[in-house]
DNA sequence: TGGGCGCACCTTTTT
DNA sequence: GGTGCGCCCA
């Protein structure tokens, strides 16, 4: 076959397989998404029809990427090719087939705000403090269970602390009050259609004739709830082709289960399997500095992951002063690359292991002038004024959804308060009729005034009308009417501070992303379809390629994509390795594939970089160098860069001197934060202070004895101040490299207090 | 009833 | 450094 002449051996024997369970070990950057896709385009030439085959992902992007490979190979037919997230393909398949588990089509899909928000009313109702019990610490044993398939009354009995037995209580109602508002949470999307084919065999039956091949990416991330789906679906022909690695499993804390593919070969005793070996992406030295990090891990599959590419460059470490000044290093070195190499801005990434290290790098670009974009962080449909807006569309679509009524009732404010909403409650609690139809009908609640009344029903009135529209005028032109009702462009703009224009601009932006969608979407427009692509979209899927800009994420989110130069920032004990306390030996595991799957993103050049101090929840703290660092072979590294060395491994693993060492940082931290980090308010300008102009024109205020700081010198300490406005100058001393001699027109000092 | 203000808690990572 | 919650006052 022609077409596979494009792979080497090992890749076109796996992709070459049409029949029977494979598995397919890549290790990092071997072509497994190559495979993948050639393997799919084999199968439709091979006759398969393309709506047999059902590709799952864990990433809408990869889905789509996938997608459009196919069709580059193939043409059109790849249309008809099911290929989708797990949770957006169970979603469109519930659709349909919710009915026999009491849900309507118009079924609400909750994210984990939404969840969360539900938690709190049932704790609220069953009268449990949020300080005592942590409803997100409650979501996530929730979900753990769900992801265990263990139902509430399997978990009452397993429930033995006092905190568990909350969660039981909690757990049962939770899973009650979603299917009263005709509502699934993400967990479900995949439970539902597990219970859907235990009870009725036909629909499984019928989907395991639809779906006769099955492709699952990432297999390695699967949790117990996609696994037994998958091999539901599989068990009737077991044409199963799963890909993964083992070294790159870093959802465990999602309930992913290595084990998953590791037991393969036992849930398929006949199955092929292929390892692909050879890597395309990285140089030898970022290869061997990622298996030096790798293998000090005990539970993994041994491999030999080699490369035909040249050894490249070495591996910089720099060590910054604090997370300022390591952006700025960041920067710095992306603007060198830039101009000495030619090199486009879309090809550097800057890792991290929280979405909080992203401010410090974000302000060095900026100021440098940088363009980039951040995956992740604060994503659009999480916003307040966004989230409003969509819980009208959804209480329109269902109008069973007691949470988005419950949070729209009063938005904008419309004089429904907390006493009436507890009346409306307690109404629909002893009369049993839903929350909207004591809306739609409040006259029988004697203890509510004429006023309250009045402002419920107009409510009830207005979702009612919405609902009956819905099924006359598109779902924009609904969007745009209930935005304009409702009044909340113009609240917004009246308002007026720089927040509320900011809101005013994504409700904007939201009527434009409904209207795209009815546009691009013509078989199905629906309000509901929108919504549920909304519910569904993460933050990582946004990745936009056309932009030429530098890529900000978290190391999750980077998994599956290179880069030819790639910075990891905040390789620090504690940060990256994650933990509180003392490090968890499964959990350390996990940090440090995730530490191999950052590492592997590179292509040409990798930079890990630190700091000496870092700001955390607003306080000072004084970070030990990552053990992944030290893992590292020296003649790997460079580390030229480093202005002081980095604390010696010894350090580390000393149990009584880290101890030591964090005894003497919280001295360090008393006295620092006093002599450091006195805010701009309570400096003192006196007579002595000059007044600069910086390249901006605007005024700088200086004095001798003021810190200041440098994007390239760090900090300092001014000792002289000469001349005025533009010309005035000033000596500064730096911790890093003494006194220097400055224009204060051009140095870009930052005052950072007396 | 609603808005404004101050305090506590927090943070992994995501479909 | 930010957000969400609770308390207090108009």
């Amino acid at each position: 076959m022609s077409l596979l002449n494009q792979l080497n051996p090992v890749q076109r024997d796996a992709a070459s397989v049409i029949d029977g369970p494979t598995m397919i070990v890549a290790g990092a950057g071997s072509g497994k998404t190559r495979v993948l896709t050639f393997r799919i385009a084999h199968l439709l030439e091979a006759g398969i029809h393309p709506s047999e085959i059902l590709a799952l992902t864990f990433t809408n992007k990869a889905a789509k990427e996938m997608k459009e490979r196919i069709e580059k190979l193939i043409g059109t037919k790849a249309h008809s090719v099911w290929a989708g997230t797990f949770h957006s393909i169970f979603a469109r398949i519930l659709r349909h087939e919710c009915e026999p588990l009491g849900y309507t089509r118009s079924f609400t899909i909750y994210d984990s705000d939404d969840s969360i928000g539900l938690i709190k009313n049932i704790m609220t109702g069953m009268s449990i403090s949020q300080q005592q019990v942590n409803p997100r610490a409650v979501l996530s044993r929730i979900s753990g269970a769900k992801n265990q398939m263990i139902s509430p009354p399997e978990y009452e009995q397993l429930a033995k602390e006092f905190f568990e037995q909350k969660v039981s209580e909690i757990y049962t109602e939770y899973v009650k009050k979603l299917h009263k508002n005709n509502a699934m949470d993400f967990d479900d999307l995949l439970l539902k259609p597990i219970e859907l084919f235990k009870k009725h065999e036909r629909a499984l039956e019928k989907y395991q004739y639809r779906f006769k091949y099955l492709l699952v990416d990432e297999y390695q991330d699967t949790n117990r709830a996609q696994y037994v789906l998958i091999n539901m679906i599989a068990q009737k022909f077991k044409n199963i082709c799963v890909v993964g690695d083992d070294a790159q499993s870093i959802y465990a804390f999602r309930g992913a289960d290595i084990k998953n593919i590791l037991d393969f070969e036992r849930d398929y005793p006949n199955a092929k399997v292929f390892r692909l070996e050879q890597n395309y992406r990285s140089s030898k030295t970022i290869l061997a500095a990622a298996d030096s990090v790798i293998k000090n891990n005990r539970n993994q599959i041994k491999k030999t992951l080699w490369t035909d590419n040249p050894k490249g460059e070495k591996i910089s470490v720099i060590e910054a002063e604090d997370d300022k000044a390591e952006g700025v290093h960041i920067a710095h070195r992306i603007q060198e690359h830039i101009t000495k190499e030619k090199l486009d801005l879309k090809n550097f990434a800057v890792l991290y292991r929280t979405n909080a290290q992203s401010r410090s790098v974000e302000d060095a670009m900026r100021r440098a002038g940088i363009p980039y974009v951040i995956i992740g962080g604060v994503a659009f449909y999480q916003r307040k004024e966004i989230k409003d807006v969509l819980a009208y569309l959804r209480l329109i679509v269902n109008p069973k959804d007691e949470e988005s009524l419950l949070r729209v009732i009063n938005y904008p404010a419309r004089g429904i308060g907390d006493t009436t909403i507890e009346k409306l409650i307690e109404h629909s609690t002893i009369t049993n009729l839903s929350l909207l139809d004591i809306v739609m009908n409040p006259g029988a609640i004697s203890s509510l005034s004429d006023r309250a009344k009045n402002s419920v029903q107009q409510f009830g009135k207005l979702i009612l009308k919405y609902a009956e529209l819905r099924t006359q005028i598109s779902a924009s032109e609904i969007a745009r009417a209930l935005v304009d009702e409702l009044g909340i462009l113009r609240m917004y703009k009246d308002e007026g501070t720089p927040e509320s224009l900011g809101r005013w601009e994504n409700v904007q932006e939201l009527l434009s992303a409904v209207s795209e969608f009815v546009d691009a979407n013509k078989e199905h427009p629906a309000l509901e379809n929108f919504l549920e692509e909304v519910a569904l979209v993460a933050a990582t899927d946004s990745i936009a390629d056309e932009k030429n800009s530098v890529t900000l994420m978290t190391l999750h989110a980077a998994k599956g994509l290179e880069f030819p130069v790639v910075f990891i920032s905040g390789v620090e004990e504690g940060l990256f390795p994650m933990y509180q306390g003392s490090p968890d030996p499964s959990e350390l595991e996990e940090e440090r594939r995730l530490c191999y799957v950052g590492i592997t993103r590179a292509m040409k050049k990798l930079y890990l970089t630190y700091t000496r101090i870092r700001y955390r929840f607003g306080d000072v703290t004084y970070p030990v160098v990552s053990r992944f660092l030290s893992e590292i072979d020296d003649s790997l590294l460079d580390k030229e860069t480093v202005r002081r060395p980095a604390y010696s491994p010894t350090v580390i693993s000393s149990l009584a001197s880290s101890r030591d060492r964090y005894l003497s940082s919280i001295q360090q931290k008393k006295t620092k934060q006093t002599e450091h980090f006195t805010p701009d308010a309570e400096v003192d300008y006196d007579s002595e202070t000059q007044v600069a102009t910086d390249s901006f024109g605007e005024e700088i205020k200086l004095k001798v004895g003021v810190y200041v700081e440098h994007e390239v010198f760090g900090r300092g300490k001014v000792t002289l101040m000469s001349g005025r406005g533009e010309s005035a100058k000033a000596v500064v001393n730096f911790q890093s490299v003494g006194p220097k001699n400055l224009m204060v027109k051009f140095a870009r000092l930052r005052v950072l207090g007396a």
